[in-house]
DNA sequence: TGTGCCGTGATTTTT
DNA sequence: TCACGGCACA
């Protein structure tokens, strides 16, 4: 340990080595956060703590995996083993689990995702006969989830004067009541959303003195990462926690709390220092990811921000190179920029695709340089958006497994009763919702009374609807004697989903099969692992882990040297040599909703603080002039943000700065200066359009941005085609005759043959030249 | 009961 | 622009 510790400049080792107390950590970006608690875990155990006593909560699973494998490297696996370390939802989950019963829940409870929340409100609120458009399901969730996230009950929900003023203004009166009758059905169901992992967490505290009692005086040392983005809910869960030992450790930095959207207070960081009057504070300053330049223009933004806890960080590597402001004509045009950019700086500086990333503020920017870097063949990965477990097919296998482990969950009954279809419609569903919300019973249950009780079913829905409960009754039965990948492999085979799959020709419908494969491989590695380290393989253990994942934390093998394309928001924590920063520009970044609040104008520019700080050597920030919004062309102004950073340590091409004026920059000084120098070149910018600093040459390999299918007939064998998702591939062989012929295709960056109805598949011929 | 078309809304951000 | 949901029709 002690050569470890050397590893550390002193204000680490001070957060590392005083261990007794609170302690409050406040973290620069790229000041070594994540080494000083893995190191301040690591020095525990060495001072002769039990792993189990030490509780290390954080946000993201892949923030907890990281750190659990440093301190492995650092101690051991076997007393890493034993750590409670994970992100808040998972590590409480577990805890409910193991104490349910105090709540009323079975331990078997599923957890429901936002789309089966969703899913339960809207239904709420067509048998509340309201009106759909007024109440969103959406907009009611988020209300929901506010009110949790604050510990407000239903009841004092309804009792609360502000609350309900609020809603009588949005002119949705009833969202208490929908919000009641919400949580009934979650428990009813054995349900718990995300929001209730934490608040029945602070409930089971609140009620029952003793289960806190043997929780604090297990977890001796509580660590939080990234304490800025706590909320309400969170903050009381470590506030109790710790109330026993006091020995709580809280890492963050104020000027990255980019989640207040999702009830993260940043004043719980901020009003620390008065919840612990005895605390001891130390503030990593050095920044060792950065250039010099990249830190102090960061710095020049961040300091337009009132309200921080003062600190400075600072750099000792080289000063680097200017951040450089490109300015492009169209999205389409940014598109290009950037993939032509990555691409040259690739070659020419031997670096790979893994150093570089794509940051934007909304996941709808992705396509276009997903197209873009499609055409210069170039490996990316795209970040967030639509999950792979949310995905239709993927979805309705969990619910098959929901159901079985827990035959009370109703919104997966719902999404599976007549899939594949078995003659259960909507009108039968109806009835049986109806009934159960009469009666308090679940959908299931109802099912199998259906018989005693007249709901006006005929004999053939009956017998329907009896084959469907004996079909779980069957699968609850047989996931007792079997692990998790055994059961999901009798349940794929015996509900017939398989089967529904694996008869579709379309690509999309071979890409279902496909996913469906995928989440099996995915139980069997589960299974593996969960062996190796002795824990439980079950089917319900399985679907704890799978409900709290995201595609953040599947990295796979040949993901490894692409290029990253995400949000901003999804980039915190991570760090990459070159960093594109996307569509900097009015309304979309900073975001349009943003604009009423300071506050939130703040946090979006800590958001744009955050997407800076990722970079290492070089930062590019881009905005198009004009872009696609919904389908419509838009006109758009360079972001205000690009004014906050101080010019000295912006590159900005001088053609483009008399222009620039014309737009959202007003006389400030900075911008000014080099205003003049440039009078009277101004005009030349329309000419070239797209500018981009340096690399003149690279323009004129610029492809049509509009891809347009050739005719299907034209296509033979032998041809090289590209198609808009699986890019450039080689026809291998076509059989069949116009207008059914198929063809097999292989796709080079896909790596794998697909087979393709060529009138349905688009494909482009790739002339040779290309 | 299933399919297909049309209209609408979506673009914050995540566990 | 696209994707999804609702509705109408077969």
């Amino acid at each position: 340990m002690e050569k470890f510790l050397k590893e550390l400049n002193s204000a680490q080792y001070e957060a590392v080595v005083n261990t007794g107390g609170p302690a409050l950590v406040i973290a620069g970006a790229g000041s070594g956060k994540t080494r000083v608690l893995t190191y301040r875990v690591a020095y525990l155990l060495s001072q002769g703590v039990n792993a189990g006593q030490i509780i290390c909560l954080t946000f993201t699973n892949k923030a907890a995996r990281e750190m659990k494998e440093r301190i492995a490297r650092l101690v051991g696996d076997e007393p890493a083993k034993y750590l409670w370390m994970g992100t808040f939802h998972s590590t409480f989950a577990r805890i409910l689990r193991m104490e349910s019963e105090w709540l009323g829940y079975p331990s078997s409870y599923t957890i429901y995702d936002t789309l089966d929340s969703k899913s339960l409100i809207k239904s709420i609120i067509k048998e509340m006969n309201l009106d759909d458009q007024r109440y969103k399901p959406g907009e009611v969730l988020n209300r929901i989830s506010w009110a949790k996230n604050n510990l407000i009950t239903p009841q004092a929900y309804k009792n609360h004067s502000e609350i309900s003023s609020h809603d009588n203004i949005t002119r949705r009166p009833q969202i208490a009541e929908i919000y009641q009758t919400y949580c009934i059905r979650c428990k009813k169901s054995g349900a718990m959303d995300f929001d209730d992992l934490l608040m029945n967490t602070n409930i089971l505290f609140r009620d029952f003195p003793q289960i806190l009692a043997k929780y604090q005086e297990r977890f001796r040392y509580v660590l939080v990462d990234e304490y800025q983005d706590t909320n309400h809910s969170q903050y009381l869960i470590v506030n109790k926690l710790a109330a026993l030992h006091q020995n709580v450790c809280v890492v963050g930095d104020d000027a990255q709390s980019i989640y207040s959207f999702r009830g993260a207070r940043i004043e719980n960081i901020l009003n620390f220092r008065k919840d612990y009057p005895d605390h001891q504070l130390f503030k990593l300053e050095q920044n060792y990811r950065s250039t010099r330049t990249i830190v102090d223009a960061a710095n020049s933004l961040i300091a337009k921000n009132n309200g921080q806890i003062k600190k400075k960080v600072w750099s000792d590597n080289e000063a680097g190179q200017k951040i450089n402001i490109v300015k492009c004509v169209t999205d389409i045009e940014e598109g290009f920029f950037v993939s032509n950019s990555i691409l040259d700086c690739s070659l020419s500086e031997q670096q790979l695709y893994s150093d570089f990333a794509i940051l934007y503020r909304t996941n709808a920017q992705s396509r276009i340089f997903e197209e873009a870097l499609r055409k210069r063949n170039i490996p990316y990965r795209v970040y967030g958006g639509i999950s792979f477990y949310q995905r239709k097919e993927i979805k309705d296998m969990l619910a098959y497994m929901r159901l079985s482990v827990n035959n009370n969950d109703d919104e997966a009954l719902k999404r599976i009763i007549n899939y594949p279809a078995r003659g259960i419609g909507d009108v039968t569903l109806e009835k049986l919702e109806e009934h159960a919300s009469l009666t308090g019973k679940s959908i299931l249950n109802t099912i199998e009374e259906a018989g005693n009780s007249d709901l006006g079913l005929n004999k053939g829905t009956l017998a329907k609807l009896g084959a469907f409960c004996d079909l779980i009754a069957g699968f609850s039965r047989k996931i007792k004697e079997l692990d998790a990948f055994e059961a999901a492999q009798h349940i794929v085979v015996t509900s017939g989903v398989r089967k529904d799959l694996y008869n579709g020709n379309t690509p999309e419908e071979r890409s279902r099969y496909e996913n469906l494969e995928e989440l099996l491989n995915g139980i069997k590695d589960f299974v593996e692992t969960a062996i190796n380290d002795n824990k439980p393989a079950n089917l319900v253990d399985y679907l704890e882990n799978v409900a709290l994942i995201t595609d953040l934390d599947n990295e796979k093998q040949d993901d490894r040297n692409t290029v990253t394309i995400m949000t901003m928001h999804s980039a915190k924590g991570l760090e990459f040599n070159n960093v594109y920063i996307a569509g900097v520009e009015e309304e979309l970044f900073p975001s349009k909703m943003a604009f009423e609040s300071p506050e939130e104008m703040e946090e979006e520019r800590r958001l744009f603080y955050v997407a800076i700080t990722r970079a290492k050597k070089r930062v590019f920030i881009s905005y198009a002039q004009n872009r696609y919004r919904w389908g419509t062309p838009t006109t758009c102004q360079p972001s205000r943000f690009l004014r906050d950073i101080d010019p000295k340590y912006l590159d900005v091409p001088v053609e483009q700065t008399s222009r620039m004026r014309s737009h959202a920059y007003d006389e400030d000084a900075g911008w000014e200066s080099r205003t003049q120098k440039s009078s009277g070149t101004g005009r030349n910018a329309t000419k070239t359009g797209l500018l981009i600093p340096k690399k003149p040459a690279l323009q004129t390999r610029q492809a049509s941005p509009d891809f347009k299918p050739d005719n299907p007939d034209l296509i033979q064998s032998g041809m090289r085609v590209e198609h808009p998702s699986f890019g450039i591939g080689k026809i291998i062989h076509i059989e069949g005759v116009a207008p059914n012929r198929k063809a097999c295709v292989f796709f080079q960056e896909l790596g794998e043959e697909k087979q393709l109805l060529l009138k349905f598949a688009k494909l482009r011929i790739v002339m040779s030249d290309e």
